[in-house]
Order: C-alpha cells, then sequence, then structure tokens
DNA sequence: AGACGTATAAATCAATTGTACAGTCGGACA
DNA sequence: TGTCCGACTGTACAATTGATTTATACGTCT
C-alpha cells in the first residue's frame, strides 16, 4: 500500500512529488506554453514517459503545480492571520500585505504563474480563477472593505481597484527581478530589499499606521 | 526608390510595416517563445517565409515590434509632460501617472511585452532594458524624487521601489484583465474603469493633491 | 525591349514537442 | 517459488516550429 518506488526507497520524497515541483519552476520561468514537459522530467532525472504515466496530459501536470503554489500562499496567509487575530483591522490587514510581499518574495514563482495565466481566456484561467484566485479575491477583498470603512482609505473607489493595485505594486519587482537586476543593480530578493517593499506596499495602501 | 509593392498600391501601409504591428499583437497575446512566425505570418495574410526575408530571424521581428510599442508610449509621455509644462512637480507626476494608466490601457500589447521578457535573463531582456527602460526608468525616476522631496512621500525608500510599485499597481489590471473580467466581471478597458484606476494609483503613490 | 533587383510564394529541412505504446524490473503476496 | 502489479524506460509518431532554398512576378532603368 505504500506504493515506495523500486529504484531507492532511501528517497522518501516519492517521484510524483518531485515532478510536481519541478514542474511548479519551469513552468514558472517559461510559462505553460514554452515549458516542455521533457525538460521538466530531466530535471528530476527521469524518463519524460513517467510525465503521461503519472498526469495524463501536461494540462493536469500544469494543475498539480498550480495546486502546489496556492497551498504554500494559503498557509502562509492564513499563519499571518492568525498571528493578528484580535488586532484591529488596519493591523491585520497590515500583516495580509507585509505577508503577501514576503511570500512572493520567497516563492517568486507564483507571482509568475499569475501573471502568465491571469492573461489568456480559456480553461486554464476559468480552472485557476474558480478554484483558487476568487477565494482569496474574496477574502482579501473583505479585509480592504474592512479597512476602507475604517476610513484610512478614499472611499469611492470599488474593491477590484485596489486588489490589482495591491498584487500589482506587490509583485511586479519580483516577478521583474531580471530586469530589475540589470535595470539597478538591485536584488529584490535581498532580505532588506524585499522587507523595504514590502513597508513601501503597506503604505501607500493603506496609508500610515494610526497610532 | 519608393519601394512600394507590387502587388497593390492601393495599400499604402506596406507589407513589412503590417508584419511588425501583427507581431506585436502576437508577442504581446502568447509571450515570445510561444508565438509563431507562421501565425504573424497567416494574421497579415502573406507567406511565412516573408518573415525570415525581412527580418532574418524572430528576434530581429521581435525587436521591430517592440521598438514599435516603446514608440508609442515615447509619444504619449511626452505630449502628456509636455501638457503640464510650467505646472509643479506634484502636478506633473499626476499627468505623468493617469497618462501612464491610460496608456496601457490603451495599448495592453506594451504590458504583456514587459511582463513576458523582464523575467527572463538573456540577451532579449539585455537589450530590451538598456535600449528602452532604462531611459524611460530615469526619467520618471526623476520625477518622482522631484514630488519625493516636496515632501508628499515618505522619505527613506528607494527609487526602484516606487517605480515597480507604480508600474505594477497601474498596469496588472490591464495586463491580466481576462482574469478580472472572469474573476469580477469589471471589463478592466472600460473608459469609467480606466479612469477610476488612474485616479487611485495617482492618490496611492502621490498622496491627496495639494490645495 | 531586355536585364535586373526586389517582393512574394511554395516547398522543404531539421529540431522540438506532447503523447502513445510496448516492454522491463523488482517487490508483495500466494 | 511463481504470479501479479505498479513504477519506470525507450522508442516511435504526428504535429508544429524557425529557417533555408528555389521559383515567380512585377516595376525600373538602360
Amino acid at each position: 500500500m505504500a506504493a515506495v518506488a523500486q529504484r531507492s526507497r532511501a528517497e522518501e520524497v516519492g517521484t510524483r512529488d518531485r515532478i510536481v515541483a519541478a514542474a511548479l519552476e519551469v513552468f514558472a520561468q517559461k510559462g505553460f506554453a514554452a515549458a516542455s514537459t521533457r525538460e521538466i522530467a530531466s530535471r528530476v532525472g527521469v524518463n519524460h514517459g513517467l510525465i503521461p504515466y503519472y498526469f495524463r496530459t501536461k494540462e493536469r501536470l500544469w494543475q498539480a503545480a498550480v495546486d502546489l503554489a496556492f497551498a504554500d500562499l494559503a498557509a502562509e496567509l492564513e499563519a499571518v492571520l492568525a498571528e493578528g487575530a484580535g488586532e484591529g483591522e488596519r493591523a491585520r490587514a497590515g500583516r495580509l500585505v507585509r505577508g503577501y510581499v514576503r511570500f512572493v518574495a520567497r516563492r517568486p514563482a507564483f507571482v509568475h504563474l499569475m501573471h502568465d495565466e491571469g492573461r489568456r481566456r480559456g480553461p486554464r484561467l476559468r480552472w485557476i480563477v474558480d478554484r483558487h484566485v476568487r477565494p482569496l479575491f474574496e477574502r482579501i477583498s473583505e479585509l480592504l472593505e474592512a479597512v476602507r470603512a475604517s476610513g484610512t482609505i478614499g472611499v469611492e473607489t470599488a474593491p477590484v481597484h485596489f486588489f490589482y493595485a495591491l498584487v500589482g505594486a506587490a509583485g511586479l519587482i519580483f516577478h521583474q527581478a531580471e530586469e530589475c537586476r540589470r535595470l539597478t543593480g538591485v536584488d529584490p530578493f535581498d532580505a532588506e530589499v524585499v522587507e523595504a517593499h514590502a513597508r513601501l506596499v503597506e503604505a501607500l495602501l493603506l496609508g500610515p499606521e494610526p497610532g
């Protein structure tokens, strides 16, 4: 029942999971269309025939990779909001924003994936929005709405603007990290740079902390 | 010397230019790797052998398309800043931000291109940064710096953060327009939505207009 | 009118891709 | 010990790709 691989029981990770992890990296780097299942298999060091074997199609492999990325994000946000339980809305929103910035800095594959898929109509967009993005959007919108009600932010703007302004301001520097390095010499993934960006995005979106 | 096409001199546009324009669309939609020169040629209605004939390689065609996109942006920003000549730094920066938002709404191909190429090291990134992005970055940084000096914005943050926060907040909703539609039902390219987004981004980055 | 060069088309090539398939190996269980 | 089944490999195939080459048609200049 354990379904341990024949090859060497020393590796507890399981070939399938390693394929998914590699797929996330490659899909993030190249985008869905340009990513090749052969490269993914080659990174794991297995035969490329294993991909149709485990996942049937490239698309299903992609779904598994996306599930992995979003599970990671959900865990991060959960933890961040749990830490701030009992605090005011502004403080919790601040935690959320900073937590999101740190997350995309730690897992740039997530931003790459979203920037790749969010722009093309098709079954993959439908799948990712309905399964992953919508719950996230509603959760974040709720919180932003609460902060807005407390008066820090201008009143007349629809939540969708805040959402994309937040996600865009938070993520682009990491999505285009290579450009940023070439352009300014700054490495966005440097710990201090990440923190500076987190503080800036928080300040831009939520205004100065009261008190 | 006029090099008018043989086929029908009625179309003054020239096959080559029409290929470049189509290439910009296709590269923006699919990304460099996934875009096929055959589809580009097919959109124009010419044989795909014409692309190596005019441009030698796919990469050079891409460069021509990028030049076209940035020429468009430069003209827009030039016009916007000319309009605001003589105004204060805050007002000019406001014009710039709103102008940029309107531009990416009008020419989403620009954002798509940048989001695609800004993330991968390689000759295309070097080319686009050195040729197009750096002048833009310096121009915008200058203006933001001037505004910052006037005190509206927090002092301790490096320009690179503002730059990517601005570009990200301004562009993402248009880059991921399909996602936005699916997620919220809102069409980002609707004129009123564009204006609302422009106002929001201006307010977030530059603070309330003094006076 | 004839030569020439440019613009376009058609056919072709080698490389890469996702997927299908047939086989091999090794442990579990009888 | 022998059979079975899941994990894995290697090969093959059709489709698509960027690029090369060859052929054709038209305008221009002499």
